[in-house]
DNA sequence: CCCTGATTCGC
DNA sequence: GCGAATCAGG
């Protein structure tokens, strides 16, 4: 779908209010994703949300090597391809004062803390460093020198070596400490 | 990992 | 003009 005039509007309004590009694709429909709308944004020049008293020194050589751009045709690559649609996702996800802008959908909705409760393993669940394998995350619960040891144990990721819940919760920590 | 906007460049 | 891919950062 193109830009039609009502449309770009809608991505002027929002775009000023303070909106996310991810949010404002969302919010303009299927179709468009957040790289369409900040395009836009940059065609129209209205890429100056809020610039009180600052001369942005725009200072980015950027950098693009040489690298092949999109694949054109994807050819047959035998290799586990691994899809992510990404179209199933609205995510209110507060920030600033961006939230009262776009709100479709107010409903009662019931938040379940996550919390302590994932990272209890029930006892027969528990493994110890013998019964690990390659699908068992491996997160360490407990002190080592104690009986007291175990690893998480859940099913872990394809790209690691622990569960979602763990490894979600190792990088997070590995980028925070980073340097 | 999640996400953000910025930029480039084939179409 | 458009936007996917990529970059750079949080």
């Amino acid at each position: 779908m193109g830009w039609t005039d009502e449309r770009v509007e809608l991505l002027k309004k929002l775009w000023m209010e303070g909106l996310s590009a991810s949010q404002i694709a969302a919010e303009l429909g299927e179709g468009v994703t957040r790289n369409a709308v900040i395009g836009k944004v940059h065609r129209l020049k209205l890429s100056a949300r809020a610039k009180p008293t600052n001369t942005a020194p725009r200072s980015r050589p950027a950098a693009r090597p040489s690298a092949p751009r999109r694949p054109s045709t994807s050819s047959s690559s035998t290799s586990t391809m691994s899809a992510k649609p990404r179209v199933s996702m609205s995510r209110p996800q507060v920030m600033g004062a961006t939230a009262l802008a776009a709100s479709p959908e107010m409903d009662t909705e019931v938040y379940v803390a996550p919390a302590a409760a994932e990272l209890f393993i029930p006892e027969d669940k528990r493994l110890n460093l013998l019964q690990l394998s390659e699908s068992t995350c491996k997160w360490p619960i407990g002190d080592p020198l104690t009986k007291d040891f175990y690893f998480c144990g859940q099913h872990s990721l394809e790209s690691g070596p622990y569960c979602e819940f763990h490894s979600r919760r190792a990088y997070h920590q590995l980028e925070k400490k980073k340097r």
